[in-house]
RNA sequence: GCCGGAGUGGCGGAACUGGCAUACGCGAUCGACUCAAAAUCGAUUGCCCUUGCGGGCUUGGGGGUUCGAAUCCCCCCUCCGGCACCA
């Protein structure tokens, strides 16, 4: 006997499915499509290719193939396609630093991509594979830019954007983390620039109400995105300054507070500020403070202990509640990007009011009433942020501020001088980047016409071959000279190509669409194809695109709906977020030394093993540390299945039981039902792989440890032989060529050809429970007791009992409690 | 600061609606096989007391509800993730 050889075993099964396409789905029309089968997509993120695969992807992968095969065997037409993340930065600045085209390094890095994806044996429908950086796939990129061009939700402007220096591009919002560029780390400065927007703020209302349509995403995520979005309710409410005739509204969550207004700030980078100040004694201090406010990064200005600083402006504004002067101030507190850059202070209820009024010894006034009577009107314990009863606002003073908000809000309403407002944290997402390896934004800027659209017959604007990719402040494409003299469009003339390329994210924020038709030359995708397979059934990927990816491509899929391209609001019905794995309980990376590669342990322990590893460490959804003894566990667990493979087939008939036998050929039968049972409920509650593998691990066990006395009589060799090949289909999912073989073997045919199998409910239950006795809740003693034993015999059996008689001891008993078929619980006192 | 998630053996983790805590895996110890080692197979393995039988304790800490709590409620501690001057 010959031992367990993944090598050998992996080889012929990916053989197989590659010469049979076993993977590949058609779309409806198509030869080979089955319209009896209901559909199910199952989807990983497609990788970023840089370098190797890391296991990071193999845990993606593993958990997503593994889904797909057992929906295959739930009687799913299931497409499971793959594709490359290919456009982005790593890969130029790597062609900075070593002067290799990003095209090179990147396709060199798909190449191994899909070999190992092959040596993994997932079942990939390579038919549908696509890498965002070729001329086919960016065509339509560009395409759906110009479509939102058209709607409008595709516009240029001047705006203040996040700036990296070292990348020396524009970056969105969403990639500026804790004020530094995402990417590279380095501080982020603002600019004022003209750049490419996408409308998603049209679109937060949607992006909010749509989380109910949702079938499952975890909660942390839909979390995320809304805080994210931040929608929040209030009140528009308007200051007039008198000396300069000038209105300034403000947004204010809490117009309850509007009595308590005792001054009132401005953004730094407010553009009336100018005016306001202008030849007046604040001028120069105003400018100056602007000015250091402005050359300091975000993050310094958003530092966690900041002192408040600012200065007065001279001049006041009318609160319309009370007709009341207060004064007016400029303060780098106070955000241009939020609201209307300008604030209500309100020091008595707002902690960063009351900070900024105490520095500068501005009145604080109390206008709710606190819920500590003893402070209640005091000074004491302000700020105070919550609610209660109103004082100090003439009409409104006695009643609770909840109930006062409405009134105040329309009161301001029928006087002009405000009305119910709704403020979003979500800003328009920046889409250009002055870089070169991305999709080029396919306008042309004409003296005479202004920005032209490509028409789409141009189609693609394709990248032009350069040589040098470093970025000099704008985009290397306009280096490009005879790529960005063009002729206008509309009318001719001569014209200049935008040399500006899109955000990575766009590219990625499509692609589970261009997979439903990804041969199209004439269209993105098929409207049928994408009615027929959209949504995605369940998408799988790491929770670090909580926010950026799945909110940008919920965005591109209403979008898209909203230009009747797609039949479906939301992209992703079910999102499953796997865990990080870490190596000595830190993350994973190059300059730790710490990283593992799938390759190795796939050459050593075979691809089985190393998939089956990942989804065994822990819930899939959740992190876990890679040793390699736990690999090694699990290759010794599928060397023991293939060794009960080899030694069922030689000693046992090839005839399947004729019924569950008895004795221990029985249990092991019901064992295996037991196992069948518990895998696929494991399978379908949230993905427990790790308890599924373990249940089949107990199974081989079980019938490791009971075979050799079964062999050679006919029922208990059908028995092993049996729970030997349920194994291999119930670890089929995860160790696909190990079950594929060890199934052929024992039972024959084609394990994904089989059915799912069904526990039979008759071999779940046995004659006999282990009734467990308790003393005053304390496990006592347990006895072997009939199933179906009424509550009374259990009660005579617990009496019965020696080791609870000594515990009984003496006693009177107050209580009894019986669960039928698990436990008697006494109660002496 | 705010919002999530999590604390269970030496380690990763299991325990479905409150009912045998520690499944499965790793590690460790002992034994079989072997000239020997590896591999494999078998046994033991939460902690404390006890030669043994047996007993006591144990799910981050404290309190509560209950015949019975890892699980439910209240308070506290620690770790991880997200957001953070968002008006």
């Amino acid at each position: 006997m010959s031992g367990y050889e993944p090598k050998e075993i992996e080889r012929k099964w990916q053989r197989v499915w590659a010469e049979e396409k076993t993977w590949e789905v058609a779309n409806p029309g198509q030869p080979g499509y089955d319209a009896e089968k209901p559909k199910s997509y199952v989807l990983e993120m497609l990788p970023y290719p840089s370098g190797e695969p890391h296991v990071g992807h193999l845990k993606c992968y593993a958990v997503g193939d593994a889904i797909a095969h057992f929906r295959r065997r739930h009687g799913f037409e299931v497409i499971h396609p793959m594709g490359y993340d290919s456009f982005g930065l790593p890969a130029e600045n790597n062609a900075i630093k070593t002067g290799e085209p990003p095209r090179v390094a990147t396709e060199r890095s798909i190449e191994s991509f899909q070999r190992q994806f092959r040596e993994w044996g997932i079942s990939i429908d390579w038919s549908r594979e696509l890498a965002t950086h070729t001329p086919e796939y960016y065509r339509w990129t560009q395409w759906i830019f110009l479509q939102l061009f058209e709607k409008g939700l595709a516009y240029r402007t001047e705006a203040p954007v996040q700036w990296c220096p070292k990348d020396a591009t524009v970056l969105a919002n969403e990639q500026v983390v804790d004020g530094r560029c995402e990417r590279c780390g380095t501080e982020v400065i603002q600019r004022k620039l003209e750049q490419w927007f996408f409308r998603t703020t049209e679109y937060a209302d949607r992006l909010l109400a749509d989380f109910e349509s949702l079938e499952s995403w975890p909660e942390h995520v839909i979390t995320m995105q809304r805080n994210w979005i931040g929608r929040s309710e209030g009140a528009e409410v308007v200051f007039r300054c008198e000396e300069v005739d000038l209105d300034f509204p403000v947004f204010t969550t809490r117009p309850d507070t509007l009595f308590g207004a005792t001054f009132f700030v401005l953004a730094p980078e407010h553009p009336e500020l100018e005016r306001l100040v202008a030849g007046t004694p604040a001028e120069e201090e105003v400018r100056e403070y602007v000015n250091r406010v402005g050359r300091e990064s975000a993050s310094e200005r958003g530092a966690e202990d900041r002192e408040k600083t600012g200065v007065p402006l001279g001049r006041s504004v009318v609160n319309p509640v009370n007709g009341e002067e207060i004064p007016m101030f400029v303060a780098d507190y106070v955000l241009m990007e939020y609201g209307t850059g300008a604030i209500m202070a309100v020091p008595g209820h707002d902690s960063r009011d009351y900070e900024f009024a105490q520095k500068f010894g501005l009145p604080v006034q109390r206008v709710i009433e606190g819920s500590d009577p003893e402070v209640a009107r005091d000074d004491e314990g302000l700020p105070y942020p919550g609610d209660g009863g109103m004082v100090g606002s003439g009409r409104f003073d006695g009643k609770n501020n909840r109930e006062a908000y409405e009134e105040i809000v329309a009161w301001l309403e029928s006087e002009g001088r405000g009305k119910p407002a709704v403020n979003y944290r979500l800003r328009d997402w920046l889409v250009s980047r002055q870089r070169y390896w991305g999709a080029p934004i396919p306008v042309v800027y004409c003296e005479e016409c202004g920005i032209v659209p490509v028409p789409d017959e141009q189609l693609p604007v394709e990248l032009p071959e350069i040589e040098d990719y470093a970025p000099q402040g704008k985009s290397p494409l306009a280096a490009a000279e005879e790529w960005v003299a063009t002729e206008c469009p509309r009318c001719g003339a001569a014209a200049r190509r935008e040399t500006d390329t899109m955000d990575t994210f766009v590219d990625s924020s499509w692609y589970f669409l261009r997979y439903l038709d990804a041969q199209n030359g004439k269209a993105p995708w098929d409207r049928e194809a994408a009615d027929f397979w959209m949504p995605v059934d369940q998408y799988i990927g790491g929770v670090e695109h909580a926010i950026l990816h799945l909110m940008y491509a919920r965005f591109f899929t209403k979008a898209l709906a909203d230009l009747g391209h797609l039949g479906v609001q939301e992209p992703f019905a079910n999102l499953f977020t796997q865990g990080m794995i870490t190596r000595d309980g830190a993350k994973m990376s190059k300059s730790k030394g710490n990283t593992v590669s799938p390759g190795d342990y796939v050459e050593r322990y075979g691809a089985d093993t190393a998939r089956t590893y990942v989804c065994f460490m822990g819930p899939p959804e959740r992190g876990g540390d890679w040793t390699d003894e736990g690999v090694e566990g699990v290759n010794r667990f599928l060397s023991r299945l293939w060794r009960l493979c080899e030694e069922a087939e030689q000693k046992t008939d090839p005839v399947r039981p004729s019924g569950p036998g008895e004795g221990e050929a029985r249990a092991l039968v019901a064992k295996a039902h037991w196992a069948i049972d518990k895998a696929t409920r494991d399978f379908q509650r949230g993905f427990q792989f790790n308890t599924v593998i373990s249940a089949v691990m107990e199974l081989v066990n079980d019938a490791y440890r009971v075979k050799d006395g079964l062999y050679g009589t006919p029922e208990g060799g059908a028995a092993v032989r049996f729970a030997t090949a349920t194994a291999a289909s119930l670890i089929f999912p995860f160790a696909p060529h190990l079950g594929s073989e060890v199934y052929e073997r024992l039972a024959g045919g084609r394990v994904w050809e089989q059915p799912w199998p069904e526990a039979d409910p008759a071999l779940l239950v046995s004659d006999t429970v282990t009734l467990v006795v308790q003393v005053n809740g304390k496990l006592r003693d347990r006895i072997e007791a009939p199933a179906e034993a009424p509550k009374d015999e259990l009660l005579r059996l617990a009496r019965e009992s020696e080791k609870v008689a000594k515990h009984l001891d003496g006693q009177e008993i107050v209580k009894e409690i019986v669960v039928p078929g698990k436990l008697v619980n006494l109660v002496v006192r």
